[in-house]
DNA sequence: AATTAGTGTGAGTAATCACTCATTTTCTAG
DNA sequence: CTAGAAAATGAGTGATTACTCACACTAATT
């Protein structure tokens, strides 16, 4: 099983789609990212995908119709079950520090996240440009989880382990430097030498002493 | 004068430009931003221009080469002295804490980045797509100014201002939750309601404590 | 008035675009 | 094994693309 494939499973049922259907998906992907979604032609993914143009359009109405399909599963089904899982954790469990439960999300999830980049980088280039996927991206990451991850840092905060910040600020704050050191390794400086776990530490030690309290 | 041209006073020498070029380029500026580089056609950017589109490629062999033209000087004159000069400011009143140098960066400079948004949209947009400008960003942007900065940040470290993180994560670091606010704020969701300068004050404060050493 | 050089024009080009549809191939149920 | 449905095809569609070029216009110099 290949790497996309694995990836595939993650976003899709990929019970119900065709060998050609997983096909055109894949090769959609990787066009997307490579060259952006405007850049991308649909004959050039039919090739890519070993499968003639009209059988893209079988499938998808449109080619934006198969961005959204592309992108929309990923906010859904990774995005909101990842933040869900650990915060049922931290409920179990109640990590002592926010310092540990940012290194058990982090780490729990950055090979997943390395494998999704691709669809990330999409969704992060085409969010700008398409009204339709930044509405869904705001009512189902911002508004879902945002709610989500307040509820937990305003927990933190009474116990005095985070400061008085408006817990949505935290939140951005926190989730700009998680995604940006992503940005920053993955997409604009991947072939730069990066010392995975030393920059995930650092980033780790940045976030928690700028919104840990000091006693 | 409008904005557009209070902009390109700052981007180009604009003696040497035609009218009918400064049109080009405050139209492809508008155009480029709002629906991606890919996505503009040279007709569309000629008619919003009023102009022949014959006339873009009398000045422009290429389209690729209208947008080099439009993102190299940002590059060139806008970003490398936006912080030369504040790190001569630094030199001169030496800052006590970096708190003050922070705040009296941001803003210092915001109005102007704010005018600046369209052409860095763009810049950010393309830099992943197009090897040319990334090159550009390397050399003029990352080498140049992070030497500066991490020059800045080891002398604070002496002083025991900062703690001991490696300075190139420091410096990492701080320009990503400033990117990172502005991308949030004006480019992700422009069309929610900010506290500008709490959110600023905000942003400086998690920098701060979280590379001011505590004492 | 003539020359020259630079600016601007817009119809025209081949290539490519997203998308359609009549037809064929593959799958599935009885 | 067969029939009907679903999947896949690829030649064909008009529209649009980046770009060209022969020609007109303007302004400054001789």
């Amino acid at each position: 099983m290949t790497e996309e494939e694995l990836m595939l499973e993650q976003l899709f049922d990929d019970d119900k789609l065709t060998d050609k259907q997983k096909k055109i998906i894949v090769a959609a992907i990787e066009t997307f990212s490579e060259k952006g979604y405007a850049a991308s032609s649909t004959s050039e993914i039919a090739k890519k995908a070993g499968v003639a143009e009209g059988t893209i359009f079988r499938h998808y109405k449109t080619k934006k119709e198969l961005l959204v399909s592309i992108v929309a599963p990923l906010m859904t089904k990774f995005i909101a079950p990842l933040v869900v899982k650990d915060f049922n954790k931290v409920l179990d469990r109640n990590y002592e520090t926010v310092e540990d439960f940012l290194r058990a999300t982090i780490e729990n999830r950055r090979d997943l996240l390395v494998r999704m980049l691709p669809v990330v980088k999409i969704m992060l280039q085409e969010i700008p440009f398409q009204p339709e996927l930044r509405e869904q991206f705001l009512e189902l990451v911002v508004k879902n989880i945002f709610n989500r991850v307040e509820k937990v840092i305003v927990g933190y905060q009474e116990k005095g382990l985070l400061i008085d910040m408006p817990p949505e600020s935290i939140a951005r704050l926190t989730i700009t430097n998680i995604l940006g050191f992503l940005f920053t390794r993955y997409i604009l400086f991947p072939h730069l030498d990066w010392e995975d776990e030393d920059e995930i530490e650092h980033t780790i030690q940045f976030i928690m002493h700028g919104v840990g309290k000091k006693e």
